[in-house]
DNA sequence: ACCGCCTAGTTCGCAGAGAC
DNA sequence: GTCTCTGCGAACTAGGCGGT
């Protein structure tokens, strides 16, 4: 064995405690493997990695020859080692060279390998080391044993007084405590005295205590509990509290020394919500916001683009407050902070250095209706209290709904619609059940009493036989009434209750409220050019800003400036130096994109294209609904365009930096080539084509099926 | 016990100023 | 062009107070 191995095993933390054996702690000590580990590693073998322990307990396995290779298998892995931090050095320094790329992965390859190898080797060398090592009289042998011996041994024990044995003592003690523990010698009779017990039972009872209970039994037993009660629950002392309201001192005391239970006070939370007698104030709504503002500090020292905070919006931040407007109407003031937190972070990272570059109002929209798909809090709010609303209204079974029904009710019938059935539980006059609306709307109290009728009267009792029993004067004091046809009354069948949006019957959930209640615009044509699943999510932001006319470019700057001081800066299109820079100019009339886009364009298959926004939009419009890889190219052209103009007109303007034409339009083009490489495609002819235009190997594609 | 009056606290809508 | 801040009045509610 190794000498230096002493010194290994010190150098080790896990070991080096083997050494002070007096000490209690050190007497657990794992040596799980690692007295091996340390001495190969003396043996000036790296470790790859993997339990060696594990390979010791595994058994051997016969390796092939030319596995065995030691200390040559060692130098290779080394030497590829240095070879691919080489070429990584080389990418790092041209993320685009394609040769190096190759290069890099064929070095990665053969290092796996070799590594692999190298693992193998060591496995099979780490069993032959232990069974030559193991039985030795070497200094290895005599520790490994030492720390057994001490894993398993108890130096130091307490006994039940608490008085502390050492070395010997505790020999003797484990055999007093064993002795008192198993008894000594005298009375063994299994008869106990008579005194013992004074309660017994008689052989009759004591008979049916341990008879088999058939199922019939249990059955019984358990629908004989009440419904709303639970098998054997007993209010629990410690989790339960007490709260008094209006509750006078004696009569407080004297219930409290009955029921034990602690004394709660309010504010209280309860399933995470405050538990509040009054109406929500802001002030119990606070931590929402705090939690939110928290959130936000989080994310605030990443460096993240829209995209990635909005994505962080969409998932974490729209989330946070779901559980409360489900619970909850939120204060307004709550409502706003938390738009103006969210909104913050989005357009500025949680700082308010930069503005909003589109209303919220309009980011909020859905993105088919050309926003970001973020939903208002506030309309959220309103389609989770509908679903309240909702149960109400089909009469869900609980003690809160019947108390709505007895006191809050009447207000809100009239939004819904009922599908008349037999027409028994709908109100004739409050609920909506034709197209004119409640007739409350049209017909007044005093007639509908004057005419027979009254308050509570349903369809059914105003409707018989195919007629309506109101009299005929009412169609000359209402004509309104004229536009109500006869109905078709089902004895068989109850009235139902829908939700009714633009005169069709949906079945209820919050999102269908939500979208009845939210704010709406038209429909945009452009949503599938600018959002669609392959697209790069900041390319298709910036777009997304151009779509809107948004982005903060030199002709609105002027234009504010005229009205507010009269005078004209002198501004240029930092890119061609000759016009101020717009929406028109930089997509892509201006002569430097345009000599961008000229080199683009053709792979983009829209070399007939006017290099003009609206004829690219319009073109890209007209085959928004395809899905081709062909379009889907095009697309990613278009917009990486588009970014990588803005992003170099900013970098002129902010950072100084200027770059040629054509780097520019290389790098579009290499972005969106890796961006191809990165999908899973069907490969038909037409894409085996395109991707050979692209000089993407077909071989390296995740084959799709079907 | 019930009613009306008053106050404090709150939200809402609106408008204008100002910042970027 | 968008957002924030501010101020204003209207409207509402809870709770206190005093009178009947």
């Amino acid at each position: 064995m190794d000498p230096t191995c002493m010194e290994n095993l010190d150098a080790d933390p896990g070991i080096g405690n083997l050494k002070q054996s007096g000490d209690l702690a050190s007497k657990v000590v794992n040596i799980d493997g690692k007295p091996i580990r340390s001495s190969l590693k003396t043996q000036g073998m790296s470790q790859v990695g993997g339990s060696y322990a594990q390979t010791v307990e595994k058994g051997a396995t016969v390796l092939p020859k030319d596995k065995l290779k030691g200390k040559h298998i060692n130098f290779r892995v080394g030497h590829l080692r240095e070879e691919l931090d080489g070429i990584q050095k080389l990418i790092d320094r041209d993320p685009f060279d394609l040769e190096l790329r190759r290069q890099e992965s064929e070095c990665q390859k053969k290092f796996l390998e070799a590594s692999l190898d190298e693992e193998c080797f060591l496995k099979q060398k780490s069993k032959v080391d232990w069974l030559a090592a193991g039985d030795q009289n070497t200094a290895f042998f005599h520790n490994t044993l030492k720390s057994k011996n001490h894993r398993a041994r108890i130096d130091v024990i307490m006994d039940r007084e608490g008085v502390v044995h050492e070395g010997e003592d505790v020999q003797k003690l484990f055999v007093t405590h064993y002795v008192n523990f198993l008894g000594c010698a005298g009375d063994v009779s299994l008869e106990p005295y008579p005194e013992l017990f004074s309660n017994r039972l008689d052989a009759n009872v004591a008979g049916n205590m341990v008879r088999s209970v058939t199922d019939m039994e249990i059955k019984n037993a358990m629908f004989a509990i009440g419904d709303h009660k639970a098998p054997g629950l007993v209010p629990s002392i410690p989790k339960s509290t007490i709260y008094f309201c209006n509750v006078q001192e004696p009569v407080r005391m004297t219930i409290l020394s009955i029921m034990s239970f602690v004394e709660g006070s309010l504010p209280v939370k309860y399933l995470g919500v405050p538990l509040i007698s009054s109406r929500l104030l802001y002030k119990d709504c606070k931590i929402l916001v705090e939690k939110l503002e928290g959130k936000i500090l989080n994310w605030r020292n990443r460096m993240l683009s829209f995209a990635g905070r909005l994505q962080l919006i969409l998932s974490v931040l729209s989330s946070m407050h779901i559980y409360w407007a489900s619970v909850f109407i939120l204060p307004a003031r709550v409502i706003l902070e938390l738009e103006a937190k969210m909104r913050g972070f989005l357009w500025s990272q949680g700082s308010s250095t930069s503005r909003a570059k589109v209303s919220w109002k309009s980011v909020c929209l859905p993105k088919s209706e050309g926003g970001l798909g973020i939903r208002r809090i506030g309309d959220m709010n309103k389609s989770l209290m509908a679903s309240h609303v909702w149960s109400i209204l089909m009469h869900r079974k609980s003690l809160w709904v019947e108390w709505i029904h007895s006191h809050r009710l009447p207000l809100l019938r009239q939004f819904f619609w009922v599908n008349i059935g037999n027409g028994i539980s709908t109100s004739a006059w409050f609920d909506k059940w034709c197209e004119v609306g409640p007739l409350s709307d049209h017909i007044t109290m005093r007639a509908i009493h004057s005419a027979g009728f009254s308050r509570g009267s349903s369809v059914a009792d105003i409707y018989s036989e195919g007629s309506w029993l109101w009299p005929s004067a009412w169609y000359d004091t209402f004509p309104v009434l004229i536009n109500i046809h006869g109905i078709v009354i089902d004895n068989n069948a109850t009235d139902t209750l829908w939700w009714r949006v633009e005169n069709r019957c949906l079945p209820f959930s919050a999102s269908t409220v939500w979208d009845a209640v939210r704010y709406r615009r038209m429909e945009v044509n452009w949503v599938n050019i600018v959002w669609f699943s392959q697209c790069i999510p900041r390319h298709a932001f910036v777009v997304w800003l151009v779509m809107r006319g948004k982005l903060l470019t030199q002709d609105k700057i002027v234009k504010w400036d005229l009205a507010r001081r009269g005078n004209m800066n002198m501004m240029c299109c930092l890119l061609c130096y000759s016009n101020i820079d717009s929406h028109s100019h930089l997509f892509f009339e201006c002569k430097y994109a345009n000599s961008v886009w000229d080199k683009v364009k053709e792979r983009a298959g829209m070399s007939d294209v006017r290099a003009n926004w609206n004829d690219i939009t319009s073109w890209l419009c007209s085959r928004s609904k395809s899905r081709s890889l062909k379009n889907v190219v095009a697309r990613l052209l278009v917009a990486g365009a588009v970014y990588y103009i803005w992003q170099e007109r900013n970098n002129r303007l902010f950072n100084n930096h200027a770059r040629p034409p054509d780097i520019l339009s290389n790098t579009i083009l290499d972005t969106i080539r890796y961006r191809l490489m990165g999908l899973k495609l069907k490969q038909t002819e037409a894409v085996v084509q395109q991707l050979a235009e692209w000089k993407i190997d077909v071989e390296l594609y995740d084959q799709v099926d079907g």
